[in-house]
DNA sequence: CGGACCGTTCCAGGGAACGGAACATCGTCC
DNA sequence: GGACGATGTTCCGTTCCCTGGAACGGTCCG
């Protein structure tokens, strides 16, 4: 190879940093302790960087060092709480948890981060399928009602080409057909309100209101229930009161300067 | 100069991994989204520095660029959600929102670190005092009915050399003398709960219970109130109740083996 | 004892990171 | 208009941090 021509196209430099990010990730909610050699394996990384990395690691606080293993470090908490939807959750919280109060059931808060829905908080109940995915999960947008009422508040012409295909599925309930779910998203645009059964999980209904400032949904919130009873309409009311109270504050927070956020423009 | 002799003892090296960490602590409540500059000199950085850096947290989904400046992510509230606090957040969450459904009052979560009291989870109410700190805030352990329960379930001995002197204080009611508080942590230890009153917050009383684990505290649980309404003992009992059962919860789950987590040895 | 796994240390070479300086814009004030 | 200050951006030669294979020491089986 005297002269150039390499072999292998380089497979990208991966820094430093996004190796850190590829160790940080490792970490899911199925195995929350590891050992290095674990680390090792899941992020694809030699032991010896992996070693040296993570000391690193903890010596920033990134990473708590436990007996049995590495752990992911309570500061991140912290940090991720300096996300503006972190402070959309705090503000918006005192009213979800009246809607709790008031319904019984479930309540949850969540934006949209291209075609997913990012749950920021979740107030949940015993009983019922479980609850499954926790703050900060991603889903598919296609299989929840909030995901539906936020696409339904985007610019519906560019999201046809903006939409992944085929479209993810989380129970046979979902809906996959494309034109189906422009539709879909036309009423539920009209009505102002979306609902949802059995699409993202087995047993559970949902029904979701966006959170509109200037015409833009910053966020949506939802109810959600056993898929065998059935909600009267005074949910729907008590949705809608509290999103727009939500809103209210946004506004709110907004004039005084300090949040000042949101999806694109503003 | 010509030889040697650095005049600067060099500072630390300052790895690019530990610029990064302090970029994203740039970040801050008061102010979640920031420009360049802004970052620059928070940071301490220079701006080149700055400019390429957060490029590259960009690309690695750590930071999202607004049209008005950087924001940290989203994907850090995944990345923070597994924390093994995160997961007991998530088990405990059902039992805490009943607690706050029957009370009516706002219910909070906390874990012990060092010697600050780190809340993971907190349904506030709308009237009261403000919230004041959200999710993954730290707070001075002496000045919270969470942080002295907690305390009272470490060893008292070593404890006494442990606590950093002077202690803070965030109201005048603030307990500061370490002779008083070790004798308080006492009480506390044999009576199984906490109360404080206008100590962390003017106008805020609060009552709390460890969530013990093999004579560990892996947790707390607290019941916060205005402070010029007396609260009968039923929030005693329903506290005691609430811990236990997210006590079983985290005893089953780490019987399965998906926890195997906490404060040293456990 | 041999094997498998774990965590740890070492080292020389290469390439990423560094940050000062110069540049390109914008908005503001006289 | 023009000088100003503050912004975001690019360039580049030097430095030194990062790299990861290999070898070592430890523990726990069979």
């Amino acid at each position: 190879m005297s002269s150039g021509e390499r072999l292998v196209p380089a497979a990208e430099p991966t820094s430093i940093l996004s190796k850190a990010f590829d160790l940080m990730r490792a970490f899911n909610s199925d195995s929350r302790v590891m050992t290095l050699s674990e680390l090792s394996r899941a992020s694809g990384l030699p032991k010896s960087t992996v070693h040296r990395l993570i000391a690193r690691l903890v010596d920033l606080g990134a990473v708590e060092q436990h007996r049995t293993g590495y752990v992911v470090s309570v500061d991140l908490l912290q940090l991720a709480a300096n996300t503006p939807a972190g402070g959309m959750r705090d503000l918006a919280l005192p009213a979800l948890a009246a809607l709790h109060r008031w319904s019984g059931h479930g309540v949850q808060l969540a934006v949209l981060r291209q075609f997913d829905v990012v749950y920021l908080e979740k107030i949940a109940t015993h009983r019922m399928p479980a609850p499954r995915a926790g703050i900060g999960a991603r889903l598919p947008a296609n299989c929840t009602a909030l995901g539906k009422v936020l696409l339904a508040w985007e610019n519906i012409e560019d999201l046809d080409s903006f939409l992944p295909r085929p479209m993810s599925t989380m129970t046979t309930h979902s809906t996959t057909d494309v034109d189906e779910l422009l539709l879909e998203l036309q009423k539920i645009r009209s009505a102002g309100i979306a609902r949802e059964r059995e699409e993202s999980q087995l047993g559970l209904a949902c029904v979701a209101v966006p959170i509109v400032i200037h015409d833009f949904a910053v966020g949506a919130v939802a109810v959600s229930h056993s898929a065998d009873v059935d909600v009267g309409s005074g949910v729907d009311n008590a949705l809608r009161a509290t999103a727009a109270q939500i809103a209210r504050l946004c506004r709110d927070d907004l004039s005084r300067g300090k949040f000042r956020y949101f999806p694109r423009e503003l």
